[in-house]
RNA sequence: UGGGGUGUCGCCAAGUGGUUAAGGCACCGGAUUUUGAUUCCGGCAUUCGUAAGUUCAAAUCUUGCCACCCCAGCCA
């Protein structure tokens, strides 16, 4: 086996494995619990577990750490895989801890054999009194010299359903003096009934991450467990499991830092506060930082990924600027997606001396083999608001009263009459059409081009909603993603107004950009949002646990 | 105040004792342009949290200090 030219620290400590000898073959696994939908920062860690796994030839697994029942679901498993694929990722194999839960109870009752776990008969608040603080060393729990056999026969009676919810717990047998709390005698075994979505009722015990975990990534031959950085304290309770346990090869846990955006919202706590309090349609709700609510937004996987890779995998804790990842998105569109035009906040031009007609338009500017698609417009066309002003800033270059514009693909227009209602906002623009021709003949020139949608045969559906109206009814059928995707252009190739939420210390969180700006200086862009999100509760940044 | 981590341009991030300290995002100029996009050219850290020390030579080694993040769930 080969090493490869390592690009982040994680390759370089697998060379070094490589390179000494102490592995064959890189194995992973990508570890989500099903407990809600995948984010963006999940694109993350499948970068660094998949990714990792590809780049050496070896295999990464879909683990679902599924060892706490009472949040998990089925709804949720199916939605990661559906996430994973639309990723574009293939998984070795499928795996659930649940898969595993003899073998780690057998695991366990090696242990309490051994003398490394005992049953603790304490109630979690008199764990939690006697763990000790940061600073002061925690009691040992009285149960702790009970004997092994004494403690197997006590586990087993656990497991046979003889003891309440949280009456007792197996507890590894470590060191209650640690300066690492994780440390100081860990539960590894809770009692919890409560159906769980793979095993219904079979067991009332179930064992906790920490103990789980280590077990589940030498079943499956991992060799390089990575995870986030938060876990790295953790690690020697990890190495605890696997060394008493007997584990050889023993999986080595690398920790990286978490993926951070600014003004967005990554915790799954509070996404499923936002979906089940309905603040969003759903999980896939296209101001979700989702994967689904990206993919729903057009947002291509390849974008996603090329930004986390863009990002880097390092261990510092950092938080990339919103405008990183809308470059990336940029880049990707700006190469891939097929143009069409759209108006974000519709103004109507009737050309007087134009019937309408059909016009050419490029598939794709970069890709001239693709070709053109027809266009058909009436004399009735709207126009973006943000294209028009009857009090033109200084180099503004679009239609102003008596000014000139070109109307992409089709020609220049005059702006003869702005038509008010009785409010005074401007409800129509009556403009005279010169084709292009027509236009060099009488040496008229426009200075910029605009985007237009046919009035007639416009389509909005439900691009309405979040503002845009797409101008071809050429694409029925497809689905809001494949729609934003056309029109994505137009969406992402500006600077993006925030979708904003307030939080209760005043800093402007966001869903997800939801915007559309036309690119000029100085202007926002008619953005239409659905609702206003307020989540004052939601994040209260002392929020407990 | 214990332990574990991290500190290189506004934001990411290369760099592993000898280079003028990569690159990207953002930003600022200027050119081309039927999307104020794209593309193109140019600008943008005498300095690497900080203070000493080692060395001919330090972002890279040593020590002290400072800042930030994580840990006291029978969550993951």
């Amino acid at each position: 086996m080969k090493t490869i030219e390592a690009t982040n620290f994680i390759e370089q400590i697998i060379n070094e494995d490589i390179e000494a000898g102490r592995i064959q073959a890189v194995q992973t696994r990508f570890p989500p619990e099903p407990n809600g939908y995948l984010h963006i920062g999940h694109v993350k860690s499948m970068l660094v577990n998949f990714g990792t796994a590809e780049k050496y030839g070896g295999k990464c697994n879909l683990f679902f750490d599924d060892t706490n029942p009472s949040k998990e679901k089925t709804e949720f498993v199916d939605a990661i895989r559906r996430d994973i694929e639309w990723m574009g990722y293939h998984w070795a194999k499928e795996v659930y801890a649940s898969d595993y839960f003899d073998v780690i109870y057998d695991y366990a009752e090696k242990l309490i054999s051994d003398g490394k776990a005992f049953v603790c008969d304490l109630s979690p608040e008199e764990i939690s009194a006697t763990r000790g603080t940061l600073t002061e060393p925690g009691k040992e729990s009285p149960c702790r010299n009970r004997t092994p056999e004494e403690n197997l026969e006590l586990f087993r009676n656990m497991r046979a359903g003889k003891y309440a919810d949280g009456e007792k717990c197996l507890r590894a047998k470590i060191d209650m003096a640690s300066p690492n709390m994780n440390l100081r005698d860990p539960v590894i075994y809770r009692i919890l009934r409560c159906t769980h979505h793979r095993t219904g009722d079979k067991w009332c015990i179930y064992p906790m991450y920490d103990y789980a975990h280590p077990i589940c990534d030498y079943m499956q031959g991992v060799t390089h467990s990575l995870c986030t950085l938060e876990f790295e304290d953790h690690r020697p309770l990890y190495d605890w499991v696997g060394i008493h346990l007997g584990f050889d090869p023993k999986p080595r846990q690398i920790e990286f830092a978490r993926l951070c955006v600014t003004n967005t919202v990554m915790s799954k706590r509070y996404l499923k506060k936002l979906v089940e309090e309905g603040f969003v349609h759903g999980w896939d709700d296209p101001r979700m930082p989702t994967i689904a609510g990206l993919r729903n937004r057009g947002v291509p996987p390849e974008a996603l990924l090329d930004f986390c890779t863009r990002a880097g995998i390092v261990k510092a804790n950092s938080e990339c600027q919103y405008s990183y990842l809308e470059s990336c998105i940029r880049d990707n569109l700006n190469e891939n997606a097929e143009r069409a035009m759209a108006v974000a906040s519709p103004l109507l031009l009737t050309l007087k001396n134009c019937e309408g007609g059909e016009t050419e338009a490029a598939v794709h500017p970069l890709k001239p083999e693709l070709g053109t698609r027809k266009v058909r417009f009436g004399r009735a066309l709207y126009i973006d608001r943000a294209d028009f002003s009857d009090d033109p800033p200084p180099k503004y270059q679009r239609l102003r009263p008596d000014g000139y514009v070109r109307l992409k693909n089709i020609g220049i227009v005059r702006c003869d009459e702005v038509v008010r209602l009785g409010s005074g906002e401007i409800s129509e623009l009556k403009c005279t059409y010169f084709s292009e021709e027509e236009a060099a003949v009488a040496g008229i020139k426009a200075k910029g081009t605009v985007q237009w949608v046919d009035a007639e045969t416009g389509v909005d559906a439900e691009i309405r909603q979040y503002g845009c109206l797409l101008n071809d009814a050429e694409y029925p059928g497809q689905d809001f993603g494949e729609r934003m995707n056309r029109d994505s252009e137009r969406i992402f190739s500006g600077k993006a107004e925030p979708y904003l939420a307030e939080a209760a210390d005043g800093t402007p969180f966001q869903l997800m950009r939801m915007g559309y700006y036309k690119k000029c200086r100085g202007e926002g862009g008619g953005l239409v949002l659905s609702e206003i999100v307020s989540l004052k509760d939601s994040f209260n940044k002392s929020s407990g646990r």
